[in-house]
DNA sequence: ATCCGAAATGACCGGTCGTCATTTCGCGGA
DNA sequence: TCCGCGAAATGACGACCGGTCATTTCGGAT
């Protein structure tokens, strides 16, 4: 379809050469994400960053959408399914759901994009589902009950990466605390001996409460 | 601090009036949002229906972003919480839970900004978050674990309100379908005798998880 | 030597949010 | 009764955004 990662450089020639291409352009959108964040990400800095005019990107990329959807799809390459096939299959499943949390909270502007994007044009997403359906299926999960349990946690996950951006003090009821008694004072009582941050509680807590609710047979691979 | 809801109207004349205030913006932009959806949404439609220049919106909002801040606060009180204290807790956070999904899937693009959103300033959304700490804790649910559960169950039903917006072949593998077996067979083996969307189908899975988690020692108010 | 076509260019369009100096005008105090 | 204060609307404007299009450039194949 377009482009493609090989294309070894020719000569030292100015134009010509493979200036833009999918790899690249992604490349490129992901540096300047990582040091400029979502906010300084435009058609004009990423055109920049390239060395090549705004309207250059048009010929390679329909809109700055599909521009997104190509980090997105890359972005999922550095979630950690190495737990498949190596591990129980709920340890798997908590190293995969930790990481793609963590990823995903990095990047929340793409989160509403998953949600709107077909896995046909993104290959390594549909990879990574593979991996997981293969290591659900081999822990004996029905296959009907494959596909609800995996966008169940995949929901959860998605909204824990919004939520592990929300500020410390989200909370704090302020002058409305009289209001609230009993809010305020669960938001008081939270145990906080642990150091662990409220949003990873209340992850550990969701995830363990799905984990378990998987109907699964069989330990996992090699377990 | 800005506003009030009440603010009779004296007479009939041109200016004067309190043509602006946070109540008026705020029913305008869910009445133009109802009619015209998030896309068509901008200060100056929103200025347009309120027969006012854009600028001088600027005199009662800081941004565009506070007007949705304040959306998402009236929003919040189209959940039903009406199952609290006459309900089971269970029964109560079902109804809750379904609700609150339904009504940001319809208002997706308000959910990446509720975890931005402290409660201070969103009083209908603390009056919500009292209600349901109120029933969790009448059920017996420690305080400390309070928080976590509701955090849990909310990131939950955010990210089930972005996937309840996903074109329904979003797992169609298409031409990709050989490179991913076991995925692509858990798709086509997804129970179709129910009636049920696929997405009704996980929300329902997750959140019974979720709820099997919560330790109550009360089945709730009156059951 | 010539032509083809992929790819970059730069001017340009419509629309966005937000700012600012200025004006309008009702109301309360003298 | 008059006046002036201040809240609130105005419209022009700025900076920037994503996206389009006619034009140009230039390497490689014929």
């Amino acid at each position: 379809m377009t482009a493609d990662a090989s294309a070894a450089p020719r000569r030292a020639g100015r134009p010509l050469e493979m200036v833009l291409s999918r790899t690249r352009i992604t490349a490129a959108a992901l540096a300047l994400i990582t040091t400029e964040g979502y906010g300084g990400f435009t058609m004009s800095s990423l055109a920049r960053t390239l060395k090549v005019a705004p309207s250059a990107l048009y010929n390679h990329v329909s809109s700055k959408q599909e521009v997104l959807q190509w980090l997105e799809d890359h972005v999922m390459t550095m979630v950690d399914v190495s737990g498949f096939g190596s591990e129980p299959w709920d340890d798997a499943m908590r190293r995969w759901a930790w990481s793609y949390r963590d990823v995903f909270a990095r990047h929340s502007p793409l989160v509403p994009l998953v949600a709107v994007l077909p896995v046909t044009g993104a290959p390594e997403t549909l990879k990574m589902y593979e991996t997981v359906a293969v290591g659900l299926a081999g822990a004996g999960v029905p296959v009907e009950t494959i596909i609800p349990a995996i966008v169940a946690v995949e929901s959860f996950i998605f909204g824990s990466a919004l939520d592990a951006n929300a500020p410390a003090d989200i909370f704090d009821t302020g002058e409305l605390a009289d209001s609230s008694p009993t809010f305020t004072a669960a938001v008081l009582g939270q145990d906080r001996s642990t150091g662990e941050r409220p949003a990873d509680v209340a992850f550990q807590f969701g995830l363990e409460a799905l984990l378990a609710a998987v109907p699964a047979t069989r330990p996992g691979p090699d377990a």
